[in-house]
DNA sequence: TGAACACATGAGCAGTTGTTCATGTGTTTG
DNA sequence: CAAACACATGAACAACTGCTCATGTGTTCA
């Protein structure tokens, strides 16, 4: 193989009218980047366990810390994450910054995710 | 700091009620876990175009290397990751091998990400 | 104002992940 | 049986992730 061709398929056995009609599906690349990416944040058990706990209560980043027994480093690192894809948002109240989860459809996912565990 | 402790949490504000009813209600570590593992891999953009894919039709290995313009071997991991998940499953026709969603949860949680996406 | 507190952030590092490349396995066909 | 096809798999490597450690920022209070 020259020119670093990739070798993409090397098969006769191609339906073409099955490829054809899951191309004309395709969503835009944009949007499977995104989904990805919103995925790839739930993919974190730190950052499940937190969003878990948010749903029941928001809390400071010194409670989560306590609770999870992490560092409030790592904490802090993981809240920006979920700031980023926003699936948490937050008020400052004095030194103290309070974190809630930002939207419904992140316990939507979670339960989605669980009945999946669940039935297998 | 001696004998590598970690340190949780060096502040004095721990609003103790709360940590503690979330402490009540924290699902088990395994479950977590498995939770993480499941959206882990929804967290590529590869299998989520295999996936939504396979939610119009059944496809064989080479239509989703064509398809996508991946190489065979690299479909074929990840058709194994999305396995092992049971995201996937399979039948086999002569030297055909061809793939299938095997759950609806796969589909809800897909919807639940798109959802998210859209709004905001 | 300065010290203490609550949190954020950058750098660095070990562990993980997705791909390629080479090769192996299972099936059909001549 | 051997050859060709469709797919699976192991090793290796670059890219990414999540943590720690050190330090910075914003707020309160004596």
């Amino acid at each position: 193989m020259k020119n670093k061709e990739i070798q993409v398929c090397d098969s006769f056995c191609i339906h073409e009218d099955v490829v054809g009609k899951a191309r004309e599906n395709m969503l835009e690349d944009e949007k499977i980047y995104e989904l990805a990416d919103l995925f790839k944040v739930f993919g974190d058990s730190t950052r499940i366990k937190i969003l878990r706990a948010l749903a029941l209560n928001e809390m400071c980043v010194c409670d989560i810390a306590s609770l999870l027994c992490v560092s409030q480093s790592a904490v802090s690192h993981q809240l920006r994450t979920l700031k980023n894809a926003r699936l948490v948002k937050f008020r400052r109240e004095g030194k103290v910054v309070y974190y809630s989860l930002d939207d419904d459809h992140v316990l939507s996912i979670f339960v989605q995710g669980l009945e999946h565990i669940e039935h297998r």
